[in-house]
DNA sequence: CTCGTAAGGTTAAACGTTTAATCAAAGCGA
DNA sequence: TCGCTTTGATTAAACGTTTAACCTTACGAG
């Protein structure tokens, strides 16, 4: 019923728990051999397991990691709908268990009070998604401990940075169109903001169309949020008021699914009416009808390679700053959503 | 740099540790109105924020919840591309964050070694999902903590459990196909294990073809893995090789969206050629295309619901044995991918 | 005036670890 | 034999809380 301590093993070994504390923790140096053995036979036997809250405050390693993600504006609940979140998580846990860390998995209430939980809980690090205010950045930055960020593109060298080619990304996807004798593309995106993501892609449609001598109408750029449902409401637009435009670009595969729906929802196909790219590559991404041609980033990789670079940095700990941004590569999944003109 | 400890507080405040610890945590019976406005200041002006860890060591309570999701078996990697999960997650977050828990997220290797977790992070509490071997659950047991049980048959009384009537759903999915005509109706669905959710969902299926006194054929019955691809396969068997079956009831919504490329795969069309029910209403349910017709449950409620039945377990402490399980609603959400025969 | 009690504080132990400092014994070269 | 180093172990302090037990002082009742 009590919880077997270490003084209990330290006991039924007959050594200190100084001794057990060095055998447990694989300072083996400091002792000889059999008492090894004895110790480890004890905690064996006495199916030790030791408390991590007594070990972080002694020496203030949690091994627990905050993962923050974006969520609903109005019912604060996670972001996760959005598949591409989904595959991020899996890929930072699956790292993460791997080397024996958890992972605390939160929303965070206007960009507010995140230290709090980081301190009470002696975080090792963190992964942060989504895009706060500045103050938020400033506040994470008091904590001195590890952090990466995805999908951002706040260049402050105090922060790991895992992420894409946006520019790229928007410019490939736009290029396809074109390639594929389209002139005019609609964007359709979420809100465009200083140095998010989103204005990246942005900025790689318009490089796009430049390089392609198109004219950039901005009549054509449909901006609100993130969802479905927008891109439901934008494709209807584009199918029933805007007759000459012949593809778009949405900044996000659920965006692209919603277009593709609103344009039939008026009557018209995709992609004989309509072509349509998306971006992310999001798992349903081949499996809706038609299977959606997009930018494909493998989120479970990029998963991953943020709890990676996390890991590296919390475990040095060589107090010196990041490296480079980590960039992972980008590819066109050319599936069914583009008509090849003339 | 260093840490702003109680010490700290208590000085600044002119009282001892103890005063501090007892207006920190509301036991202002036992302190004078103006000791506590002193303390309340010179808590605020320092930014003084308790550290869990030292709690979590005196008194065993974590704030800590412990969530254990499926993984797939390959990759070792959560289970969150289906949609159930991540709106379960969802619902769950936000109930715990309400109340100042936080959660850790995992998978478990093989139903092994959940308790050493458990006990090593002195979690308050565990919603676990997903069916394991008998031993995890002795094992659980063993740690004396509240726990949730979602989508579990356990008929033990010692765990909570938030549960829907699945063999009521496997039998409103089927007889909304009998009443629309159909008379062979294929199963779809992953492994068929005593005790688990698919197997009432299969019974239901049964139950509903016996009141219709229609022939229950086991060569209609598909049974492997929860997977698209598996349901993928499954149409197109239907497609291909049973002119006979003209509907289908796929136990869950992934599957069936699984189920619908694979007849379309054969050359068929859903629902004109055969017709098709899923279960859960993910919430690509209602945009595929075409928009599926599913059984509902409300995975987001279902997550809040079981967050909140472990923190009132938790703060009662009653140690009184749970109550009756929890049985959340289910509706048929009837969209377009059923055909009215005749 | 004395005693009991209540109110408002404080002291110090306890929670389960880690680890610097210390100690004892042994080995060894001179 | 003497001092010095090495090896292997122990002691005890520290981490930041909570809380039972204890201590004052003041106040009434008797």
């Amino acid at each position: 019923m009590k919880r077997i301590t270490i003084r209990d093993v330290s006991v039924r070994a007959g050594v200190s728990t100084a001794a057990v504390s060095y055998v447990l923790n694989g300072r083996e140096g400091k002792v000889s051999p059999e008492t090894v053995a004895r110790v480890r036979r004890a905690a064996e036997e006495l199916n030790y397991i030791p408390d991590l809250s007594a070990r972080s405050l002694v020496n203030n390693k949690s091994k627990l990691i905050g993962v923050v993600i974006p969520q609903t504006e109005d019912q604060k609940q996670l972001l996760l709908q959005n598949p591409f979140y989904s595959e991020l998580i899996c890929g930072i846990e699956a790292r993460l268990r791997q080397s024996g860390y958890h992972m605390i998995l939160s929303g965070i209430e206007k960009g507010e009070g995140y230290l709090d939980t980081s301190m009470q809980r002696n975080l090792d690090g963190a992964i942060i998604t989504g895009i706060y205010q500045e103050s938020f950045y400033e506040d994470l930055k008091k904590v001195r401990m590890p952090i990466v960020l995805v999908d951002s593109y706040i260049y402050d060298s105090y922060f790991h940075v895992v992420g894409i080619d946006d520019e790229l990304g928007g410019y490939m996807a736009t290029k396809h169109l074109i390639d594929n004798g389209h002139t005019n593309i609609a964007l359709v995106t979420g809100m465009i903001r200083k140095d998010g993501v989103v204005e990246k892609r942005f900025l790689g449609y318009k490089r796009a169309l430049k390089e392609a001598e198109l004219f950039y109408n901005p009549d054509h750029v449909f901006e609100h949020s993130v969802t479905y449902q927008f891109g439901q409401e934008a494709g209807k637009l584009i199918a029933a008021k805007c007759p000459e435009i012949t593809a778009a670009f949405a900044t996000s595969d659920l965006m692209a699914m919603g277009v593709i729906q609103g344009i039939r929802d008026e009557g018209k196909e995709v992609p004989e009416h309509v072509s349509v790219v998306g971006f992310d590559d999001i798992s349903i991404a081949r499996l809706c009808t038609p299977p959606l041609t997009t930018i494909k980033q493998d989120a479970v990789s990029r998963g991953i390679m943020a709890a990676d670079r996390l890991l590296t940095a919390i475990e040095k700990s060589k107090e010196g700053l990041p490296q480079e941004p980590t960039i992972m590569p980008l590819s066109l999944i050319d599936r069914d959503t583009v008509l090849k003109l003339t």
